[in-house]
DNA sequence: GATTGTATGTTTATGGCGTACACAAGGTGT
DNA sequence: ACACCTTGTGTACGCCATAAACATACAATC
């Protein structure tokens, strides 16, 4: 708990306090850092399955023990090591400008629409993608994630992050939580069912065509299965499609369909989002040239707009 | 895997193989059933962590040892113990003839879109609620999931049932996996963590609202996020939407955009399901008292279907 | 300079886990 | 009656997390 919230209260007495407070008397050999270090790599290569103290104390040439006297234990040097890895996701390209404010101030212009950039929608999605790319890079924060664990500032910081990013879409706050928790949950299974995959592959030296293949009188037995036959037959497992991608665009089609839900009934003002979608349905729509860009797919989904909005006028 | 699988394939031969090859001499007090029993009642009680061969054992008042007569490792027995749960939901209410011809036959009246009983969204969203209460009875389902971990019979009989849900929609058969593959992962995720807040609370003896409230610090630093701020004052954390309906419902959503985007491009004749949603924007519509269903939400919607489909035949 | 306190690293020990191996016992085939 | 084969047992090994006592080295203090 200290250890990953610490203590950058008070600003000014940091530089003194650190000093004179801390460095009493030591050999000085082991360090948080380094410990941290050590077990991120050595679980970036062995899952966290393969993570012992044992052997990150090997890897650093000390022993076992060593490590708890910078440590309380292992659950929390794994709480370590994922603030310390999603510190990588930190601020990442821009779009901020200082880092102090970190929203940038939605309650201010909030007139319950105030977008900006790209819309919800696409920064929503650059989290996904970039929290994946982050478990592609350490696989075992799937394995670690969990109710119970308490987040660190960075943790904290990009949940921050999230919410913003959503929080402008008019949904209700309990809305734009879930949403944000469905996302999150969504890029932490995919990660886990592909750090399975590795683990086993891992562990046993067999590849996962192999394994399979060995069990192909596994398979003989599916004839009965009609449909499991025919989609087989016909190709599906051959060219499957991209768990990830195919996921995270029905989620958020979902999520983009409440959204328009919800502006669609209590809407007052339609100076809404930019995005390049129709607004009633949600098929794409092209932006003309030059001159205001259109709202709607069609005349037929204005007009579909327009009733609804005089519906919610005149109850 | 044998075990798995125990060589159902000639029915004739089951009766005196079973007899006549396998009693040899024994003492007969062990038993695969009993051993498998007793591991899910354990592991029921204390989680797929807290179960062991020693307490599956002890709880039988056999040595550990016993166990490896019957089970090749710890590892094979949760696949049986998984199987042996799965076998909870086997064709629960019905809908199916004699269980036969598992699909009902799509591939026969599969004009692109033959749909019958409640649709398909119906069909699939109430495998995901029956797959969502046996992940309640039985919570180490969630953590006992992962690739490489052979199906039995039970695990592809409920996968062929939720395929056949889905294979009546017209989409892809990538895409038919995909969306089933999609519905899985979020049961699991979702009961992952309702297991992993129950297996801390049980491990601590601390419920979820007193070890947050211990940590009544760690919310005071949080005043320097502005979302996060304004979504607590908000209330959105004291009302929370319910995670797993919510979910379902967004995922479902995407899915049904999918699924109408796919038919509105290449759908010729419009004898599609009888859901009760519009057929271009997804909004619910009422079925009329008497007469002909209603296809659209409005005639808006219509005329947009008109439009997609004549733009689709003239390219 | 000697003393004391403390941060740090080591040693040893405990209890739990999965499971390999050798052995004991009892029923079944010949 | 004999051998065999199935089943259950006892012991042992190596791994794991970590508690407790011990050893060391430096800083501040007397």
């Amino acid at each position: 708990m200290e250890l990953l919230w610490p203590e950058t209260a008070t600003a000014t007495a940091t530089a003194t306090d650190a000093d004179g407070g801390a460095r009493r008397g030591a050999r000085q050999g082991l360090d948080l850092d380094r410990i941290v270090r050590a077990a991120v790599e050595l679980a970036d290569a062995e899952g966290l399955a393969g993570l012992s103290m044992r052997k990150v104390a090997d890897r650093l040439g000390f022993t076992t023990m060593s490590l708890y006297r910078h440590v309380p234990g292992r659950d929390q040097l794994v709480d370590l090591m994922r603030d310390a890895v999603l510190a990588e996701l930190a601020e990442p390209p821009g779009t901020h400008d200082g880092g102090r404010d970190g929203g940038c101030g939605e309650d201010r212009s909030e007139g319950r629409g105030g977008e900006r950039g790209e819309g919800w929608r696409g920064r929503l999605e650059a989290f996904a993608r970039q929290g994946w790319e982050l478990r592609r890079r350490h696989p075992w924060l799937a394995e670690a994630r969990g109710v119970r664990h308490l987040p660190g500032p960075n943790a904290v910081a990009h949940y921050e992050r999230m919410l913003a990013a959503v929080a402008g879409t008019g949904l209700s706050p309990s809305e734009v939580l879930a949403v944000v928790n469905l996302v999150g949950k969504f890029v932490d299974a995919e990660a886990l069912q592909l750090v399975e995959a590795a683990e086993a592959e891992r562990r046993s030296g067999v590849s996962d065509e192999e394994w399979w293949g060995a069990r192909q009188s596994l398979f003989e037995r599916f004839e009965r299965y009609p449909t499991i036959t025919r989609l087989w037959e016909e190709g599906g497992y051959d060219h499957p499609e991209d768990s990830f991608a195919f996921g995270l665009a029905r989620l958020l089609d979902g999520v983009e369909l409440l959204v328009r839900r919800r502006s669609a009934t209590d809407a007052r003002d339609e100076t809404r989002d930019e995005t390049s979608v129709c607004r009633m349905c949600g098929t794409p729509v092209e932006r003309p040239a030059s001159g205001r860009p259109r709202a709607y797919c069609s005349p037929a989904c204005r007009q579909r707009a327009y009733r609804e909005r005089r519906a919610a006028e005149t109850p």
